[in-house]
RNA sequence: GGGGAUGUAGCUUAGUUGGGAGAGCGCCGCCUUUGCAAGGCGGAGGUCGUGGGUUCGAGUCCCAUCAUCUCCA
């Protein structure tokens, strides 16, 4: 563990200070400041608009659309240390977080980016300066690597291979070629992609762990652990259109990965990741819970590591508003927590013990991710809540455990089979080593291989392996095109379209491209689908929430046209098009035009972006700050929010929160709307939202006077005050998954015409009632009563009528085969009556067989009882009924005693009757 | 996004091939007891998650849907 410090003295660079992983983040950082690039900071785990992916899982993610040609940002060259979550996939499996030095589902990357700005040169020299001037690596023991096609189709990088050459002290001989595999990078099966360089460090001969391999050879890209690759350069010069084709590109980007945890370990001169102060602390607290030695402690790495990277893990993902769910990323979230809790068992741990490793966490990352100290309580209980319920998960699994166990040694087998195993695990949630410690306790054993075969299958049956979507900006290059060229002739501004949604544009704009089924058009007739590229709009496109705004483009002038706006689409950075359909006359390019919002429907949209903010604040101040926004549909006639609350609402408080708004509504407020850089906005307390990319100027939404009431970064439109909104009332609230609440609501026109049409009924029912409003409940609750009095009365003297109807017939009974026979047609009487007058006949024939029929709301029931004698000579109710009651067009059946049926014609009923004495006939035995 | 499980009285739940909706605890009333613990007798309380369908008849079978639990992606 001390051969790095040795491997500093013997190359003669005399170690400095060692490095807190705090300050060498910090370090990287300021190199690049030093360089003119722009801090950003680490967007969310959760992928903002990209539903491609489930977690932010590299650096780039985030620059995606700027690579793309999808989004423009105001610098050229970035540096960033991004949060990134890997949990699958074919290079990270799960299972494998803990067992390693190197893997873990949370991690930081550090990034330097040019985007169109510098490239080889500066990217590979200021990597070799931070290595080995500022970082004070030794020389000797940093190798590269750089591009060379083993197919020879694509041209060897020999640029970035001489840049290397150049470098002060750099081995000639540490600088390494490779093939596709390693060094050539691309996003997907198209687009964007180049070679790339990559920066290992020899840790020596003695941190190889395949030595014993005859086949091992020991070298870069070896796959043991001497070799510890850790920055990747990656130079975009291409595009790539098909498997076979690549096109350069006129910009090229620089894209860089440095992996933190790794630098940290090779700075701090420790063999594994987890021995960094980046999880230490961590570690340490375990140890205080579990009150281990250090020896103690050594021989359950594993659990000790997993907790480790878990804490990280599950602190920064609930802090991007991802809790433990059922569901997709919250699934994630609550996977780790289960995992941290399974191996905390390991060690002892059977109480909620996460949120006291999260705390650690919290402290230690909370300087330079401040959303973990925003986000602290609702961390801290998630973790204990998650726990708690997991471990209910566990008991009421190991009840049903238990009985499977039991069931196995009665029938004195000893292997629980697979197929229980993973219903266990699969359906009840118990994992699989909790089982088979259970039932090797008691002797038995658990089909395991069998176990691994079922979880395969479901694995495939839920889909794995199936493609991912579309990486979009399909259609960047024509747009583009038609951009480039609009530039060109001044008919556009250098940043694109002029886009303001929060201003009216009044006067005549001219139309400069039609575009129909990804082509450039002139104009366009009557009838077909159009999109339409104006120099500048004020039509609100899709965003946070808000829907696009619909209207009208209407020709002017000579031109009588006009096109219905249906749809607002961005296809590329700084395009924005207006989908719809021409209406009327032809279109043209070159024709001047009126831009027609929607007015009337956009005040609907405004009132309800408005009321959401509202609702957003009221539900912080009703529930708590863990009710955060997960979703929002802000639409002309409702709105929906989803928020994070693991609860069911109550009554109270939907009322709560309702009332809240509306006083914010009366209060009157006037909407304070600013664009401030997004550093200040956070620290007075903006909300941001989890998943939105936002610019590093933003436009701010505040309402309040003297009180701040809600502070969001909002780019939607808006009421100029609160009272425009008129009135808000809560129609829905529900579940959409563990954890996550929907509120649908209505303003303005909307909530006065729900209103109206409830009173209209209440009036309505006031009339009907003939009583006063007040007295509305209590009219009805007596209603109620007197009719259920009423109810019962009517079903006594039915019983009584029938009972005493049935009292005549008593003794008319005929003899059939010496036995007597009780045929009869009660009318009225229902099912139950039926069945008690049988029981009375039963009561008074000691031998004999009962049919009872009635027939009620249009339909025959029938009843046949036999006594206990009868049914050992071979009658049975069952046959009896049957048999009879197919001539009503039914069927029947019950106990050999007593049986019931129904058919659907009553005018045979006593044809069905008579056939009772065939029945006897044809079935009884002699006594 | 997909697979599995569960949903019956206030709570915990039973309900076999479709054919009387039950139990325990709790609640109310009466009785017994000096009182309490308890016991005895009686009673109220159920849209069988919801909506369709099949059937003469559905808690039970089929479909959809909602909620909760759970696994996978």
């Amino acid at each position: 563990m001390d051969r790095l410090q040795e491997i500093y003295l013997v190359s003669g660079v005399i170690m400095q200070e060692k490095r807190t992983g705090a300050q060498i983040r910090q370090d990287f950082v300021n190199f690049f400041l030093e360089r003119g690039h722009t801090f950003v900071p680490s967007s969310s785990l959760v992928p903002g608009g990209d539903s491609t992916l489930l977690f932010t899982n590299a650096g780039m993610v985030q620059f995606k659309d700027v690579f793309l040609g999808t989004d423009i940002r105001p610098y050229t060259r970035a540096v960033n240390s991004q949060k990134c979550l890997r949990v699958s996939g074919k290079h990270n499996d799960l299972e494998q977080v803990g067992r390693d030095n190197t893997h873990h589902t949370f991690f930081e990357m550090l990034g330097n980016w040019s985007f169109g700005d510098y490239y080889k040169k500066e990217a590979i020299t200021w990597a070799w300066e931070l290595l080995t001037e500022v970082w004070q690596l030794p020389k000797d023991r940093l190798w590269a690597t750089y591009f060379k096609d083993e197919l020879g189709e694509i041209p060897e990088d020999r640029e970035a291979a001489e840049i290397w050459l150049q470098e002060p002290g750099f081995d000639p001989d540490h600088l390494i070629p490779f093939g596709r595999k390693e060094n050539f990078w691309e996003m997907a099966d198209t687009g964007p992609c180049g070679p790339d360089s990559e920066i290992h460090i020899d840790r020596g001969p003695e941190f190889c762990n395949l030595a014993e391999d005859p086949d091992h050879v020991c070298r870069v890209n070896g796959d043991c652990e001497r070799f510890l690759e850790f920055w990747n350069n990656v130079f975009i010069q291409y595009n790539r259109l098909s498997p076979t084709k690549l096109e350069p590109l006129a910009k090229t980007h620089v894209d860089t990965g440095m992996g933190f945890e790794r630098i940290v370990s090779i700075l701090q001169g420790v063999s594994s990741n987890y021995e960094t102060d980046l999880f230490m602390p961590l570690i340490r607290h375990v140890q205080s819970l579990t009150g281990h030695s250090n020896q103690e402690r050594d021989a359950n790495l594993t659990p000790y590591r997993v907790i480790a990277d878990h804490a990280r893990a599950t602190a920064f993902l609930i802090a991007d508003g991802v809790v433990p769910g059922n569901i997709g990323r919250n699934y994630v979230c609550r996977m780790l927590i289960r995992r941290a809790a399974r191996f905390g068992m390991k060690l002892n741990l059977h109480e909620p013990f996460m949120a006291e490793v999260a705390k650690i966490v919290i402290n230690e990352y909370g300087g330079f991710f401040p959303e973990l100290k925003r986000n602290a309580k609702t961390i801290l209980d998630n973790l204990t809540r998650e726990e708690i319920q997991f471990k209910k998960t566990v008991n009421a699994g190991l009840e049903y455990l238990n009985d499977l166990l039991e069931e196995l040694t009665s029938h004195q087998e000893s292997v629980l089979n697979a197929e229980k195993a993973f219903d266990l695990y699969a359906t009840h949630g118990l994992p699989l080593e909790i089982t088979r410690d259970i039932a090797q306790e008691q002797g038995l054993d658990v089909d395991t291989q069998g176990f691994g075969e079922a979880m395969e299958a479901h694995r495939l049956a839920s889909g794995a392996g199936k493609e991912f979507g579309e990486m979009g900006g399909e259609d960047v290059q024509v747009y583009a095109e038609i951009i480039e060229s609009l530039r060109q002739d001044d008919k556009l501004l250098q940043a694109g379209v002029f886009y303001s949604p929060y201003q009216p544009i009044s006067g005549p704009v001219e139309v400069i491209a039609l575009v129909q089924d990804g082509k450039s058009v002139d104009k366009a007739a009557v009838g077909e689908r159009v999109e339409v590229l104006l120099p500048k709009t004020w039509f609100y496109i899709e965003s946070g929430g808000q829907v696009s705004d619909t209207g009208q483009i209407i020709g002017t002038g000579d031109s009588d046209w006009a096109i219905r706006v249906t749809d607002m689409r961005k296809p590329a950075a700084g395009v924005i098009v207006h989908v719809g359909e021409v209406l009327k006359g032809s279109p043209q390019v070159g024709d001047m035009a009126l831009i027609q919002v929607d007015e009337t429907r956009r005040t609907h949209i405004m009132r309800n972006h408005t009321a959401t903010h509202l609702l957003h604040a009221a539900l912080h101040q009703v529930l708590g700050d863990h009710a955060r926004q997960a979703g929002s549909l802000v639409a002309p006639d409702r709105l929906r929010f989803d928020f994070t609350h693991p609860q069911p609402m109550t009554k109270d408080e939907i009322l709560a929160v309702e009332a809240h708004v509306n006083q914010a509504i009366l209060a009157g407020f006037q909407l304070r709307i600013a664009e401030k850089p997004l550093n200040e906005a956070i620290d007075e307390g903006a909300m941001a939202l989890f998943g939105e990319k936002y610019e590093s100027v933003v436009r701010t939404i505040q309402i309040g006077d003297q009180e701040t009431l809600s502070y969001e970064l909002c780019g939607g439109t808006h009421v100029d005050e609160t009272s425009d909104i008129g009135l808000f009332i809560i129609t829905y609230e529900g579940s959409i998954a563990a954890g996550i609440r929907r509120i649908e609501a209505i303003t303005g026109w909307q909530a006065y015409q729900y209103a109206r049409e409830r009173m209209n009924i209440l009036e309505q029912a006031n009339h009907m009632l003939g009583t006063a409003h007040s007295e509305i409940i209590q009219k009805i609750t007596s209603l109620k009563d007197n009719l259920s009095a009423a109810e019962k009365e009517i079903e006594k003297l039915q019983t009584q009528r029938v009972a005493s109807a049935f009292e005549e017939k008593l003794d008319d009974t005929e003899e059939i085969e010496g036995i007597p026979v009780m045929l009869t047609i009660l009318p009225g009487a229902n099912i139950d009556s039926l069945r008690e007058m049988a029981d009375k006949f039963r009561q008074n024939y000691e031998s004999g067989v009962a049919l009872l029929a009635s027939d009620k709301d249009g339909k025959p029931i029938l009843i046949a009882a036999v006594t206990e004698d009868l049914v050992k000579r071979g009658l049975h109710a069952g046959n009896l009924v049957q048999s009879v009651a197919k001539i009503v067009g039914g069927g029947g059946g019950g106990r050999p005693t007593l049986a019931q049926a129904g058919g659907n014609d009553t005018s045979k009923l006593s044809e069905a009757l008579d056939h009772v004495r065939v029945y006897i006939q044809e079935n009884l035995k002699q006594g």
